[in-house]
RNA sequence: GCGCCCGUAGCUCAGUUGGAUAGAGCGGCGGACUUCUAAUCCGCAGGUCGCAGGUUCGAAUCCUGCCGGGCGUGCCA
């Protein structure tokens, strides 16, 4: 790579002064400024004050001794208080161009990750709604990721958790039977703190229309594998509401999750997710991991026994204070079965797990990587991303969203009115722990102005002037060096210089969980492709200057060839043609 | 009270992990269509980077203390 060639070079300068590479970490970066080259260090104001020397001196030096391939950097300057900058020659950039373009160049190179297993947790909402956009920003995010460790050669593994065996779920059969019972006219106290959303009101109506095997029918749904355990309960609703209540309420739970869950993995899948694994929290409790998993702290010497419950000592590792895993009531808590989640999410072979959280979880984090470590886990294997919170704004107002009260925005109502893409994109511009504030009213006024065009048009721009060169005889041909080093604008040069950035956008993108990185990058690649679309014109000239018009055709292709990996990156489509404007 | 996150243009947000003159989009103003698709391009206006110290060649970025907003602080999940 060019950047290690440039730090071993700069370490062999400073050799002479007694600073070796255990000394000193070299950086290497791309100054905001083109006019101060493509590379920049600050290796001689690091070393300035160290070795008693005028920082602007001692670059001066640097940059005189330095030994350097001449077809690869063609001037090393000096700059500002002792920067010294590179400035790659235009053939290198040119190979390097080619190397983003090649099947097995730079973007297989990166894939440094040797096929390490890398789980990634995300979206895991209660089974007790449609998702909401909440989950549609933790989607974007995660998917991507997950997306991005696979580019740098991670065998990375999307995974949902489905909190099936807790209160909610029993909360939610008790509100489904409520609004049952109101409906067939009988008298039933709505349940404290039951679930008032609409959808459970729409259920329980739809159930009265529902026999035995217009329900079987819908459970066929989940005909596969990662599924088997959600089986539609015997009978029809009439059939439960005979029962005792204990048994009824646990039909209609049965039943509401079926249907919730067919709700929840259709939304993903029209949002582009791909889950590998739907994990159930009652299979935990029926193969005994959370016993296994209490064993275990127990052998470490993580348990202890007060008030009748029984407490981990996460005070040991870092947490505020010990906590219940079993209560007073021989309960076990939430904690207990997360605890055996991860331990056997670790079992599964995992060399890292990344889990995505609510803000709301994250005073969770001491005690579960606390938890992991009293496991015999190191405590780097867990990692933890927090995504903040969205506030959805309607009238210029935040939304109340709780799925108790029932006031949400769901992520179908978010593809509907925004579209899959759009919304994708823009949770993707916002670094995960900001808060968001998302205008609902904003966004469907201008999703058509929507960044998101931006890229998508530079793409469907390209794909239209390749079709109007091929009708007009013209042949583009495999990119290649002697035909891309005809190019002499400042608009295409800047493009070239911004398209070999994209290995380097990748990695750190995934490095950092930074998705975006990418939308940046997307946009700023676009801007340079319409600026230079604008400027260098290529049909026009096909006539008279045909070797340009190519050159700037293979330029194009290589442009169409980045834009499509990061929108792939992105989970977004990158359309040959823009639809009509609404 | 304690812990975590945030505070950058009128609004929504970036700022390459400490670099050079702090940037986009939207909104505002003014230009470019007999077009390789104007969902584009060009120009203008807009800033005490919450405040005050500190660290050093150099701070929006790091450390401390305030101010303001959000979240958490259950034998809930």
């Amino acid at each position: 790579m060019l950047e290690d060639l440039l730090k071993s070079a700069l370490l062999a300068t400073v050799e002479k002064y007694g600073v070796f590479e255990e000394d000193i970490t070299v950086e290497l970066e791309k100054p905001r400024d083109r006019s101060h080259g493509d590379l920049s260090t600050n290796l001689a104001l690091m070393l300035g004050g160290r070795l008693e020397k005028n920082p602007r001196e001692l670059a001066g030096d640097i940059a005189a001794d330095i030994v350097l391939p001449k077809d690869v950097i063609d001037s090393v300057e000096i700059a500002g208080p002792g920067f010294i900058n590179f400035r790659i020659a235009q053939e290198h950039r040119i190979e390097l161009l080619l190397d983003v373009w090649n099947p097995d160049g730079a973007l297989e190179q990166i894939k440094t990750g040797a096929d390490k297993r890398i789980n990634v947790e995300f979206i895991s909402a209660n089974p007790t709604g449609p998702l909401n956009v909440v989950s549609a920003r933790a989607g974007a995010f995660g998917m991507c990721l997950v997306r991005l460790l696979e580019a740098v050669g991670y065998d990375s593994h999307a995974e949902y958790y489905v909190n099936d065996a807790g209160r909610q779920v029993k909360l939610l059969g008790r509100s489904l039977r409520s609004h049952y019972l109101q409906l067939m006219g009988q008298d039933c106290e709505f349940p404290e703190g039951g679930y008032q959303g609409r959808y459970l009101e729409i259920m329980a109506a739809e159930l009265m229309e529902q026999d035995t095997t217009t329900i079987q029918k819908a459970a066929k749904a989940f005909d596969d594998e990662s599924f088997q355990r959600v089986a539609p309960p015997k009978g029809n609703a009439e059939d439960w509401r005979k029962l005792d209540e204990e048994e009824s309420v646990g039909c209609f739970s049965k039943y509401a999750l079926m249907k919730i869950l067919s709700w929840q993995r259709e939304t993903c899948r029209r949002f582009g997710l791909r889950f590998d694994t739907w994990y159930f929290e009652s299979e935990l409790h029926e193969t005994k991991r959370l016993g296994r998993a209490l064993d275990r702290l127990k052998k470490f010497g993580s348990i202890f026994e007060e008030d009748g419950a029984v407490w981990f000592r996460s005070t040991d590792f870092g947490d505020e204070k010990d906590r219940v895993v079993v209560r007073a009531d021989g309960m076990p808590t939430y904690f207990l079965a997360d605890i055996a989640y991860h331990y056997h999410k670790f079992q599964r072979g995992f060399e890292r797990a990344i889990d995505f959280w609510g803000p709301d979880h994250h005073g969770y984090i001491a005690r579960m990587k606390g938890a992991m470590e009293a496991l015999d886990i190191s405590g780097d294997w867990l990692e933890v991303q927090i995504l903040q919170q969205v506030t959805f704004l309607e009238d210029g107002k935040p939304i109340n969203m709780s799925k108790r009260k029932g006031r949400f925005v769901t992520m179908d109502t978010l593809m509907e009115d925004v579209g899959a893409d759009v919304a994708k994109y823009i949770f993707l511009t916002r670094k995960p722990n900001s808060h968001l504030d998302f205008d609902l009213d904003l966004v469907k006024e201008q999703s058509s102005e929507n960044p998101v065009f931006y890229v998508k048009y530079a793409h469907a721009r390209i794909c239209s002037l390749m079709a109007k060169a091929e009708e007009a005889g013209m042949k583009t041909g495999e990119p290649s060096a002697k035909c891309l080093n005809q190019l002499t604008e400042a608009a295409e040069w800047n493009l070239v210089g911004e398209l070999i950035r994209l290995p380097h956008v990748i990695i750190s993108a995934a490095r950092s969980r930074e998705p975006h990185r990418l939308t940046g990058y997307a946009y700023e690649v676009s801007e340079l492709y319409h600026k230079f679309y604008h400027q260098c014109k290529v049909l026009k000239i096909m006539d008279d200057q045909p070797e340009m018009a190519q050159s700037r055709l293979q330029l194009s292709l290589v442009t169409r060839h980045v834009l499509r990996v990061v929108l792939k990156l992105l989970g977004v489509d990158a359309p040959d043609v823009m639809e009509e404007k609404v």
